[in-house]
DNA sequence: CGCAGCCTTGACAAATGTCAACAAACGTGG
DNA sequence: CCACGTTTGTTGACATTTGTCAAGGCTGCG
């Protein structure tokens, strides 16, 4: 159990903590014993912390840094999200008490707060602020992933990365210029693509105003990004 | 509103409506507060139920019969999932009170209770079982769609159609032979195929001991199509 | 009947995957 | 700081998969 953490000692970050609406409506004496059994711990970037097919033994928050969720099927591995703070990962595994779908590491240097699972199932059954607060982000992860599905099937890779570029640019403030936040190769997995057709999908972008070098892009025509990508809200809107 | 039922009279589907794990661990009280907003309608097939987009003005419970959830984009349109007795649909545009990111369509005749979405909503807030039940309810959709991810990210379509054959035999009782639920143009839309495709894939198939006429399905050589299917417990246990 | 829709088949086009080679970027240890 | 090896990214050539279009057969139903 080397993952575990040595700080319990949580000052600031228990607050954010609170602030999270998972927990704001739960009541203080529920908030304090999630948290009596909870660990804070700091990890490097690209350390596994959980396996598809484990059971979860912790419901993990992301604080600070990310988190990939991929998967793996045949000797292939295909990344499925990327969570950032401040939210929950392997939450329906833990509520269900089920396997993990989907394994989880780090992308970069990443403050995690781990609560045992069977802390969240018991405060859980106690808590009617809580089961609700649950219901609201599950029913969001839910969203996302059938957007997602949707996105797969309707969409031709080259599709999929032009949207992808105006959801990245929207929730980097929209500015014309912007960073991926990681590799091309795990933005390919991501995209269901291999890296050399996103490399290619990038160079027939140049056509539609998008130049890049290396993680850098810029879209230098929006409308016409626009024009091939015809994002829509039930598919490419976060929130929904 | 012309889909709106006339007829409120629940009778015997009543208790089976009770003996909803949704159902469940909610007070009597507020079943029957859920039941006398509810109502109890039997539609023919092929009537559109809700529009991608819309609100979800009632919460959906298939009883009998089957119901289609597909979405459009760009003027194409695809199959989602098939919702089967006894479930519910558009649970969390419901409950975040959201437009719904999928359309719907009765497959069959099929008998369907529609609870006003404001009443699922208040009761929701009032009853701890009710909101630990739809916690359990959408954590359950959640793992369905991650699996369904996987599915289309890893697999070749005739991948797919193989996997499917399987959970499908598995879903009728486990027999050699089967009839597939619906039409073969559907099935492809399901499995992100065109029709062309799909029959080609039925063919590929016979070399792997599938033979089928019309919707028909025997399969001959079980062990040859798991071989080519390989199928996982987390990409094809409808449990999980 | 005869029409309409579904299913199948063939020929072909487009999209995507694979393999190989090489260039660029990165991290590590000297 | 450099040299080195490893990884990532790019490009080309090609194979495979998937999509498209057209035609024809089959089936169910008025």
């Amino acid at each position: 159990m080397d993952r575990l953490p040595n700080s319990k000692h949580f000052d600031s970050t228990f607050k954010d903590l609170r602030e999270l609406e998972l927990f704001q409506a739960m009541s203080g004496e529920n908030f304090e014993r999630l948290m009596q059994g909870a660990y804070l711990q700091t990890f490097p970037p690209q350390v596994d912390l959980i396996a598809e097919g484990e059971r979860s033994d912790f419901l993990h928050i992301v604080l600070a840094g990310s988190v990939e969720l991929y998967a793996q099927w045949n000797n292939r591995e295909t990344s499925m999200a990327t969570v950032r703070p401040t939210s929950t990962f392997i939450l329906a595994a833990t509520v269900k008490d089920a396997p993990n779908l989907m394994s989880a590491r780090t992308l970069e240097k990443s403050r995690i707060v781990l609560i045992p699972s069977p802390d969240i199932r018991a405060v859980f059954d106690l808590d009617c602020g809580f089961a609700r607060a649950v219901v609201q982000e599950l029913a969001q992860c839910y969203r996302s992933v059938i957007k997602n599905t949707k996105d797969l099937k309707f969409r031709t890779s080259i599709e999929r990365l032009a949207n992808y570029l105006l959801r990245e640019q929207k929730r980097q403030n929209g500015q014309a210029q912007f960073t991926l936040p990681f590799d091309k190769k795990r933005l390919a997995s991501l995209l269901a693509m291999r890296p050399e057709n996103l490399s290619r999908a990038f160079r027939q972008l140049q056509d539609f105003g998008v130049q890049t070098q290396g993680a850098r892009v810029e879209i230098q025509h929006q409308a016409d990004l626009e024009a091939l990508a015809k994002p829509s809200p039930l598919i490419d809107d976060p929130a929904s």
